[in-house]
DNA sequence: ACTGTAAATATACAATGTAAGTACGTCGTG
DNA sequence: CACGACGTACTTACATTGTATATTTACAGT
């Protein structure tokens, strides 16, 4: 027997295929026994390499995690940080559909941990003291995270009515979303993603 | 037969109710069944007033906003937001279950869209022009959400090594936030919410 | 009292996560 | 080569889930 060469399951192949899986068919139609089939083999096996779908849902999260890639050392550190937050943006929009898991379980792993070490580096080295340095880290991560969540699920309250179920809203109540909503049709995203951005780095400066 | 006085179902208690079981039990916890229990009432019962289960989770995100009381028009523009922001975070300590739906499924309906309306005219009126008011209430917006979410799973890659599963993290390799978690052992988070505003509402006020 | 309509129940089904038990393939050791 | 041991995959089974469908109950207006 033949026996297309069946790679052995692994906890890596395994979380890597639930990533594709989710990438392409949503968060809500993963089950365990899906991604057996996707992987050729019953859902039960998949047991060995991973105690339960929880913890399989956590090790997707580090996948993601594991594809970010934060700019070396040498750049200056308002631009280091800028382009790790713009990595962790790209990341969104690369897996919309398993990102928000990184916000309903964040990671619990050491992989994570590196990543706010090399943080606090950063900004210590620029001058900061270690308590502002972690409330920076906290201030531009909660931005970022919740500017991509707002993205990927569309912005909640979209001035364009784009989302409102019950059909566009009367302009006489609400004349200033409706004015935007005409007046640009679409936001550039990636500026307003950078004003954002601006408005905190700009207020850091300052400490210093 | 004397019926303990058995209130009609309606749409509105069916979704009071299931917050109220979120809010005790967990999110996880909430099925159709469970809930049709704690109404004393069959499962099938509640799709008389709500369509789906996706229907319910939206409707308990509506009875969210509903709670959120925002300061009146006449305190400056600054304190106006200051205050919306800090009610809004207080929504998220005081139903911590809940309140990742607001994430997961923001709102799509016109309750949510006056608070917008408002944000928007009190920036207006403190002499922003639409778009960069647009732009500062999302800002604010992806900051807030993103805060909240972070204190209700505890801190992603928390520096106090409260959450690391695998025990605490080696010292040598991760020197800052080994001394973050000794030198503070809880930060104030309050303090730490402000400051993020602080950064953000200063940048914008330099806009002006 | 009678009937039309909305709301509550009963029954049923496919899909899910996972416990428990079984078979199988590969290895190191004799 | 034989052989056991062990890890991996498979089988079966079960309780729980969301919800379609059909049925019964309760009440409003004539």
């Amino acid at each position: 027997m033949v026996e297309a060469k069946r790679r052995p399951l692994s906890r890596r192949r395994i979380l890597q295929a639930a990533v594709r899986f989710v990438d392409r068919e949503g968060l809500e139609a993963l089950s365990m026994r899906k991604l057996g089939a996707e992987l050729r083999v019953e859902a039960m096996s998949l047991y060995n390499h991973v105690p339960n779908k929880g913890a399989l849902l956590d090790g997707m999260v580090e996948v993601l995690l594991g594809e970010l890639r934060i700019p070396p050392e040498d750049e200056g550190w308002e631009e280091r940080i800028r382009g790790a937050y713009r990595a962790f943006r790209r990341l969104a929009h690369e897996h919309p559909n398993v990102f928000p898991l990184l916000v309903t379980r964040p990671p619990d792993t050491m992989d994570g941990a590196w990543l706010v070490e090399e943080f606090l580096k950063t900004l210590e080295k620029a001058g900061f003291d270690p308590k502002t340095s972690l409330h920076a880290f906290r201030a531009l991560s909660s931005y970022a995270t919740g500017y991509a969540m707002a993205e990927i699920r569309g912005f909640a309250m979209e001035p364009s009515g784009s989302r409102s179920g019950a059909g566009a809203l009367p302009a006489e109540e609400f004349p200033r979303i409706s004015g935007l909503a005409r007046e640009l049709g679409e936001v550039d995203r990636d500026a307003e993603f950078e004003f954002g951005l601006d408005l905190i780095l700009h207020g850091l400066r300052e400490r210093l």
